[in-house]
DNA sequence: CTTATATACATAGGAAAATTATGTATGTTG
DNA sequence: CAACATACATAATTTTCCTATGTATATAAG
């Protein structure tokens, strides 16, 4: 008997919680690039955060089908090299959504500032 | 049969959630002020965030048992005007913990600032 | 040719955190 | 005595995310 193939699957998992936010940030990389697929969310994601943030994949796709479901993405597919990408596009509702999404973030951080102290309190 | 007391519960619900930073908002605020009690904490909270923020109790008891359990925090009680008033403060490892969360507290949130670009890229 | 790595999607199972909704009880104010 | 503030607590549910899989192709390294 032989075994052809042995898949060893090593996870980084060094992961450390998007805390709620992670919609938030999806719905804002979509408001600045008209329309992205999955794999390259989490590229860009990785980059602006210096590695400090990887989308894993369970997390990711699971709320873009949500989001598409609750009817604030559409998607299109096209075929590129033979593989599959789906890209994915603000609808007017998630136009709308990014706003308040984006509004809801900087009030929370605001708090968050004050609580932790990281930023003066004014007073 | 008589209905003796009525008891109508209602609820403000204007929460907008914590985003997993429950634990570190009251430990921050037990490294500020020694020791303190639940309900103090709620109020604490309410009036530094101006009434943006309101722990709820169903929220913030179950993490409060959580840290005692985890060994962060000590309890002690008192009575004050015939109610009981449960005291939490931090342990050493708890003092620690509250190093370590709000560093990653601040990461995030910088983090969170580049992908929202509510602070300017500086590259 | 075979392995590793990058690209590209997806879902099932489970844990953690918070909300919602209760329950008990006392003190104060109108 | 009703309403409100003070003060604790927990059960049930939902949301959100992580972990662990599974499939599949392209390319570069050995």
């Amino acid at each position: 008997m032989y075994i052809r193939k042995l898949y060893i699957c090593i996870m980084s998992t060094t992961n450390g919680m998007l805390k709620g936010s992670l919609q938030t940030i999806i719905l804002k990389l979509l408001q600045e690039n008209e329309k992205m697929y999955g794999y390259e969310i989490t590229q860009k994601v990785k980059e602006i955060t210096n590695g400090d943030i990887k989308l894993t994949e369970g997390a990711m796709y699971p709320s873009l089908h949500k989001m598409e479901a609750d009817g604030m993405l559409s998607t299109s597919t096209e075929l590129v090299d033979n593989r599959v990408r789906k890209y994915y596009a603000l609808t007017k509702e998630g136009q709308k959504e990014v706003e308040n999404k984006l509004q809801e973030a900087q009030s929370f951080i605001g708090n968050l500032q004050l609580l932790l102290n990281i930023k003066p309190k004014l007073s």
